[in-house]
RNA sequence: GCGCCCGUAGCUCAGCUGGAUAGAGCGACUGACUACGAAUCAGUAGGUCGGGAGUUCGAAUCUCUCCGGGCGCACCA
């Protein structure tokens, strides 16, 4: 309602301006009044037209009005201030579009058609050991972008990269092979051991990578230099595969994978497809990419200074400096001919967008209750569903990566590639780190000068952070305890299910309400709080108002039917001179009324926030609203008893705006990955 | 040394492309359950928007500079 009011406003100011000045402004700035006995919508355009015009903002802002006249859906414009226009709505007719929640889905498959295929890449965690608190804010905020973007009509693929053949999972393989002396067969029993004893695999490579990273830091000299070399020649064998080390890694990264999947599932989050590097690697992805990068002369051959003998490409920002060496040149392939991280990237990338040439092999890997996720294998199955080609990519990935990031970005530009060098965007974060505070409950050796930071970055490698699963299950103990105080008439069953619910409510919000550039210093004290500006808050509205109509004995349904029906029914003509919309206008005047007008309003904002979120890859902005809006319903519950409404009509006026908030709670909840409990 | 991010109330954070008296949650203090369940609501206190300069009719927002904090800058992944 409201953001297509919005554009109606600005369409309507950008003729005026035509008409009256012959000026064409594409950006016609609009903001919210201060107060709403100012109006809904406001510009400060005529100031800024003042200098240009040579004339008063006042005056300007006059004629603006007088030039824009009457416009559909609003009850008139006026000059406030210095020179603002502010704008009133119809609060009515307002009313009346935000209901039709029809017009709202409409818009969403209109601009389907528009929608680029976009492919998100996220939580992306290294298999071998557990997914942390760090790895939750990530997979939380590309799934809820993904929801966004799905809601907007966008058909949207989600890939979790596996990086199976990486230093990491060298590391736990070291442990395992080197520290325990376990063969394949060994980890075959070691892991069946786990499953039957009901422990977790992702948990046992948390302790033994960091013993072995530790491992790695002891001993003499000799022995530290021979560890090196173990570590790196493990890393080979993973690398090339076929051997028993290789047949490890592979046991392991599959096991702890699974382990991600399962945890992930517990927040509702789900992916199409897991792309692997072991494929990347043996079906030869980046020489195909090696051959384009050299045609397109991106990549170049250095034969002098420091990188001599490397192939090398300009960075993001170089100044090309004519018959000099640039040795501020990022290295792709290294001199011993072996390729770095950023150059297999580049590779993993143009397959992204579909210019490589090459594609995986697939196979199903995981179910989930209405769809299968695939992995990529050597050699896979038909048929199989087609990943890859996408025309907009999302790559959810901690702002530490931002240069080699930029770095595969300048790659795919320097090819020629400039729409897709567009379409990529590095959906950056920054770290969930630890306060002091909490790393010493939890036990850990916090040094002294560590003590009087504001936060502690967690560490896979030292085995310092609190585990994503250890956290869910410390969250749900929470929620049981208070619904199970609260909730005494439900079954075992139920109560479970409602903690659950609102467990999963609290850690995503958690996640999603801070914006993505602020570092998260996490603290069990703020995540496990239910009151104020956190997910229960807003999930307790949606019960509130679902009290309402069973306690009313009817459904939003059927009260918003009524409504609509009575709209109708008058307006086909009633002869007592009131007619509904007089009505409504009535039920939304005057100060007592105030709270029900700005319930609505926000109510009607909810494509405004969308195209937000969207606009700026900032899923903030709607954590946000859901709150103001269920701040707004807590509002007008307190100051208007429903059920106990005399006046028939304003009872279902009352009702069907209780129905409405609900809609637009749900829904608020639903793109953010939050289920809307039945009770609380 | 170079690049990116951050500095707003006691604490944690919002503040959109510059705009009307700088907001929220938590914490503190006062109040409100025989109501549609108080995981709620109402109220009070609390801010030289890190410092300084500049641009502008107007700056928390843009530019410069300084201070303080974080993160990147490999022939590691």
């Amino acid at each position: 309602m409201y953001l297509a009011l919005q554009k109606r406003l600005t369409g309507r100011i950008r003729t005026a301006l035509e008409a009256k000045y012959g000026l064409q402004l594409n950006n016609i700035p609009l903001e919210i009044p201060p107060d709403l006995s100012l109006g809904e919508m406001a510009t400060p355009i005529a100031f800024e037209l003042a200098r240009k015009l040579r004339k008063a903002p006042k005056m300007i802002a006059q004629e603006i009005v007088a030039g824009i006249g009457q416009v559909e859906g609003f009850a008139g414009f006026e000059v406030a201030g210095a020179g603002y226009i502010n704008a009133r709505l119809n609060r009515a007719a307002a009313v009346r579009l935000t209901m039709e929640s029809a017009v709202n889905a409409q818009l969403a498959r209109e601009s389907a058609a528009t929608r680029p295929h976009a492919l998100v890449e996220h939580t992306s965690i290294n298999p071998n050991k557990a997914a942390h608190i760090g790895h939750l804010r990530n997979a939380i905020l590309g799934d809820t972008f993904v929801r966004l973007l799905r809601a907007a009509g966008y058909k949207v693929d989600v890939q979790n990269y596996i990086d199976n053949t990486g230093v990491q999972v060298a590391d736990v393989v070291v442990g395992l092979r080197h520290l325990q002396g376990k063969t394949p067969e060994g980890v075959r029993a070691l892991l069946d051991e786990l499953s039957r004893s009901g422990q977790r695999i992702d948990y046992y490579c948390w302790d033994l990578y960091a013993r072995t990273s530790q491992w790695y830091e002891q001993g003499t000299a000799e022995e530290k230099e021979a560890r090196k070399q173990l570590r790196l020649s493990t890393l080979h064998e993973i690398e090339r595969g076929g051997n028993e080390t290789a047949a490890i890694a592979d046991l392991i990264s599959t096991a702890v994978l699974r382990r991600h999947l399962e945890t992930m599932l517990r927040l509702g989050i789900e992916y199409d497809f897991l792309p692997r590097e072991s494929e990347i690697l043996h079906l030869k992805f980046w020489e195909a990419a090696f051959e384009l990068l050299k045609q397109s002369g991106v990549l170049y051959f250095e034969s002098e200074g420091k990188n001599k003998g490397c192939w090398v490409m300009a960075r993001p920002g170089a100044t090309a400096a004519e018959d000099e060496t640039d040795e501020d040149a990022k290295v792709i392939v290294r001199s011993n001919g072996t390729v770095t991280y950023v150059g297999k990237d580049i590779a993993y990338h143009l397959w992204k967008f579909g210019l490589l040439g090459r594609d995986f092999g697939y196979k199903p890997f995981f179910d989930y209750a209405d769809r299968e996720c695939w992995i990529s294998t050597e050699q896979g199955i038909e048929p199989h569903p087609h990943f890859g080609g996408a025309q907009a990519i999302y790559n959810v990935i901690d702002s530490r990566q931002s240069d080699p990031q930029a770095n595969v970005i300048q790659a795919l530009r320097g090819m020629g590639h400039t729409a897709e060098a567009d379409h990529y965007t590095h959906f950056s974060y920054e770290m969930v780190a630890l306060t002091p505070r909490c790393a010493m409950e939890l036990g850990y050796d916090v040094v002294e000068e560590d003590r009087g930071r504001a936060y502690i970055e967690v560490s896979g490698r030292k085995g310092f952070g609190v585990k994503a699963d250890d956290l869910i299950d410390e969250l749900i103990r929470a929620t049981r305890r208070e619904v199970d105080a609260r909730q005494t008439g439900r079954d075992e069953g139920e109560r479970q299910k409602i903690a659950g619910q609102i467990a999963i409510g609290a850690l995503r919000y958690f996640m999603l309400k801070y914006t993505r550039n602020s570092v998260i210093a996490f603290d069990f004290k703020d995540a496990l709080s239910f009151e104020g500006e956190t997910g229960p808050y807003v999930q307790y509205a949606v019960v509130r108002i679902r009290n309402i109509f069973r306690k009313g004995n009817t459904t939003p349904e059927a009260e918003l039917a009524k409504f609509e029906a009575q709209q109708v029914g008058e307006l086909a003509g009633q002869q007592d001179g009131s007619n509904a919309t007089e009505r409504i206008a009535a039920f939304l005047a005057g100060e007592e009324n105030e709270d029900i007008w700005a319930l609505w309003l926000r109510a009607g904002r909810r494509a405004q926030v969308l195209e937000q979120c969207l606009a700026t890859s900032e899923p903030a902005y709607l954590a946000k609203h859901a709150f103001q809006l269920a701040q707004e319903f807590n509002n007008f519950y307190h100051r208007h008893h429903i059920l106990t409404e005399d006046d028939p009509a304003r009872r279902t006026f009352l009702l069907a705006t209780a129905a409405v908030a609900l809609r637009e709670l749900v829904t608020a909840l639903d793109w953010l990955g939050i289920e809307s409990p039945e009770a609380m």
